[in-house]
DNA sequence: GTAGGGTTAG
């Protein structure tokens, strides 16, 4: 017996618990319910899986209270409610009696039905009972309303009252947000203890003021582990993760040691620097100091070395894991994957988890549209609110929002919106980002500025949205003056700032604005260069824009050197075209457009020898033009288009309209534009007709539809060339209002026939 | 205590 008392105490994980097990067994003790409840204790602290511990449970021949409330602290533990209420109910059925202790722990993990059991509670006489009582000040005040705690507690005699009770009501004001209220008892309550200055802590740091946090760890008499993990959470989830790291080395200078939970908060923080020095030497640590890594740990290493970029060694913990895995395991790796753009390994996971939550969707959502896969993300979203599992919530519709911005689709957009208040999901900052940022896209900037202005508060990233939709519709000067509007405000500028304000610049032909704001940058990075090239290049300063690049600090990338074509393009100039082509085929071998652009440089130079032979040098590198969709959005769909496309419902109807159209054009005399030269050389190979590029398709259907009356858009992939501006003329037209197209990040607005923008003719 | 969201250029 004595053995097994010192076996008893040094259980530290599983296997010594099976080791324990099998000598309760060997000893013949297993019907001692002393020794069942013990082990029960131990799993829950172990955090052993539930079909153990029922196992455990389901052969013991008489179970007492002891052995229940075990049990009951076991699937509070796990949050699992039914399981509780369950063994509960077992238990009644089993003639034994609940005594005070059972009812805290049912009362804490019923959630809303902890209200029931208060009733109950009072009817078996346990009202009195100092631990029942807190348990429900606790109850009432972590799920509301605060104001049953404050009565409950305001009924205790003075005397009774226990600092416990103090705290919980502390911390309810916290958690509902009453600052003043928790400030107010902490000031006047007789005693505090270590958990009532934690609670202070974790309050602060709930409300972002890390400062008021970081006095009251400061001024505590004692600290536990517990007030060090809640300062280092505190850090880590306000963004601060060098604070949290700093403060952990504090922790460890102090001779603190640190327990799980610490270790989960600073692998998290060490997550969100990303750096695999740090992680790998954090990992050391764990092995040096033989940590126990139960899922929690393990969930939080396997984010770290997914977001430091190590996606085997994430994938090694997740399989590791096994059974052990929760949610959070899941969605952490389904976004390990989709944040390196490997979208079917993340479906494949997203399909066979158990229990998806809204994190998991959102996930998944947000993978499809950070990676250009907008229209699936917008199919998953239509399948989540189908499917009736899980509820969108703001994350969801940001993600959505955005993607119909990517996408150009307003109809889609002005439908989510409706979503929105249908569905009563309030938006905060990023969500209001996101609309600016669609209805910009989508050409609605009227709507843009009306969200901007509606905002209460604006962060950079509002002010970057409306700069970059200024940018992409040419209101150069509407973007300047955001920006100096934006700098009264005291928000300074960023990055993304500069590469908007520059582009708007560009756009609009602003060359001393763009001069000005380009001197203004401290420490211009390689995309603000190329913008500067852009914008010189545009407005035909080309020998400065060379001049530009050969003085930058790093090496160009292609940006650079694209943005040098794209002027030499517009400007006809043969042999800084060539320069800057060569540099590209160098970077980007397979980038088509490269190409194309060159050749119609020598095109327009009547080079003809040239272009033939950039159409040699593309077949024998393998360079295959690259055929986009294009796609119009008309009645809530996405009609999509690609090359010799014939799936369309109304392809026949299409076709014709094609077949008219150029018979029209060559009627009236048009000539091919030379831009499409090589395009159009390229086709003629083929039967004429079938070899059609999309966003002719997708143009011919825009037409069609605008027989009908209907709101015409067309997105996506549109390098408006002959044909095209032809139909869009008409199209605009015919309707007499103004037509958004967008070609990937540019906007052409027709009004009338005009476009707004220049590039192409 | 661990998981998910907004702005960027040729």
């Amino acid at each position: 017996m004595l053995e097994l008392g010192s076996i008893a105490s040094r259980v530290g994980n599983f296997n010594h618990l099976r080791q324990l097990h099998a000598q309760i067994i060997h000893n013949s003790l297993y019907h001692h319910n002393y020794w069942v409840a013990l082990l029960i204790n131990h799993c829950t602290r172990l955090r052993a899986p539930p079909h153990y511990t029922h196992l455990l449970f389901n052969s013991t021949p008489n179970p007492n209270v002891f052995v229940f409330t075990s049990m009951l602290r076991f699937y509070s533990h796990l949050q699992d409610h039914a399981k509780v209420v369950l063994m509960f109910e077992q238990m009644q059925g089993c003639g034994v009696r609940p005594d005070a202790f059972v009812y805290p722990i049912l009362i804490k993990s019923a959630g809303n039905g902890g209200i029931g059991f208060h009733a109950h509670v009072l009817k078996l006489g346990h009202g009195s009972d100092a631990f029942v009582r807190n348990a429900v000040i606790d109850m009432y005040a972590r799920l509301g309303p605060i104001g049953h705690a404050r009565k409950v507690f305001d009924e205790i005699p003075d005397h009774e009252r226990k600092v416990a009770d103090w705290n919980a009501m502390v911390s309810g004001y916290w958690k509902w947000e009453s600052e003043g209220q928790a400030q107010w008892l902490f000031d006047v309550m007789p005693e505090r203890n270590v958990i009532t200055w934690t609670a202070m802590v974790t309050g602060y740091a709930k409300v972002k003021d890390l400062e008021a946090a970081r006095r009251y760890f400061d001024c505590m008499p004692e600290r536990s582990v517990v007030s060090w993990n809640a300062m280092l959470s505190g850090y880590a989830q306000n963004g601060l993760a060098e604070e949290a790291l700093r403060l952990f080395d504090e922790m460890v200078n102090a001779g603190i040691e640190p327990d799980e939970t610490t270790w989960v908060t600073v692998i998290s923080a060490c997550s969100s620097r990303g750096d695999p020095y740090l992680a790998a030497s954090l990992v050391r640590t764990l092995h040096q100091k033989r940590i126990q890594l139960n899922c929690f740990v393990r969930t939080a290493l396997l984010d770290m070395y997914a977001k430091c970029g190590r996606i085997g060694a994430a994938r090694r913990i997740f399989d590791e894991l096994g059974a052990y895995r929760n949610s959070v395991t899941w969605n952490a790796m389904i976004s390990a994957y989709t944040r390196v753009g490997d979208l079917d390994s993340a479906k494949e996971l997203f399909n066979t988890m158990p229990g998806r939550n809204v994190v998991t969707w959102n996930s998944m959502i947000a993978g499809y549209a950070q990676n250009g896969q907008s229209a699936v993300a917008i199919e998953l979203f239509k399948e989540m609110i189908t499917a009736k599992k899980s509820t969108p919530d703001e994350v969801t519709m940001v993600s959505v929002i955005s993607a119909c911005g990517h996408l150009g689709a307003l109809e889609l957009g002005n439908w989510v919106v409706r979503f929105l208040t249908e569905n009563q999901i309030k938006l905060s900052i990023s969500g209001h980002n996101a609309m600016i940022f669609m209805y910009s896209r989508c050409g609605s900037m009227e709507d843009a500025k009306r969200v901007f202005q509606e905002m209460a508060t604006r962060d950079v990233v509002s002010y970057n949205a409306l700069i970059s939709g200024f940018a992409a519709h040419g209101h150069g000067v509407e973007a300047v003056n955001l920006m100096s509007t934006m700098k009264e405000c005291g928000i300074e500028p960023d990055r993304v700032t500069f590469i908007g304000v520059l582009t708007a610049c560009s756009h609009a032909g602003l060359l001393e604005e763009g001069r000005k704001v380009f001197e203004s940058i401290k420490d211009p990075a390689i995309d603000h260069y190329a913008c500067m090239v852009d914008l010189l290049g545009r407005v035909g300063e080309l020998e400065e824009a060379k001049r530009t690049m050969e003085r930058m600090p790093m090496e160009p990338h292609a940006g650079v050197y694209g943005s040098l074509l794209n002027a030499s393009c517009i400007h006809k100039q043969v042999e800084l075209g060539e320069l800057a082509a060569n540099k590209l085929f160098e970077l980007e071998p397979d980038n088509s457009g490269n190409y194309i652009l060159l050749s119609n440089i020598y095109a327009a130079a009547g080079r003809w020898k040239d272009v033939e032979r950039i159409r040699e040098a593309m077949k024998k590198g393998g360079v295959k033009k690259t055929t986009g969709w294009s796609w119009v959005e008309y009645g809530g769909k996405l009609h999509k288009f690609i090359v010799a496309d014939r799936s369309h419902e109304r392809s026949d109807d299409i076709y014709q309209l094609l077949i008219e159209l150029r018979k029209q054009m060559r009627e009236a005399g048009y000539i091919a534009d030379k831009s499409c030269v090589l395009r159009d050389v390229e086709e003629e190979e083929k039967e004429e007709i079938v070899g059609t590029h999309s966003e002719k398709l997708a143009i011919c259907y825009a037409l069609l539809v605008s027989e009908a009356g209907a709101v015409i858009r067309v997105v996506k992939n549109l390098r408006v060339c002959w044909d095209c501006h032809t139909a869009i003329k008409m199209i605009s037209k015919l309707e007499g209002r103004v037509i958004i197209v967008r070609d990937n990040n540019r906007f052409h607005c027709f009004n009338d026939g005009l476009c707004s923008c220049k590039d192409y003719w």
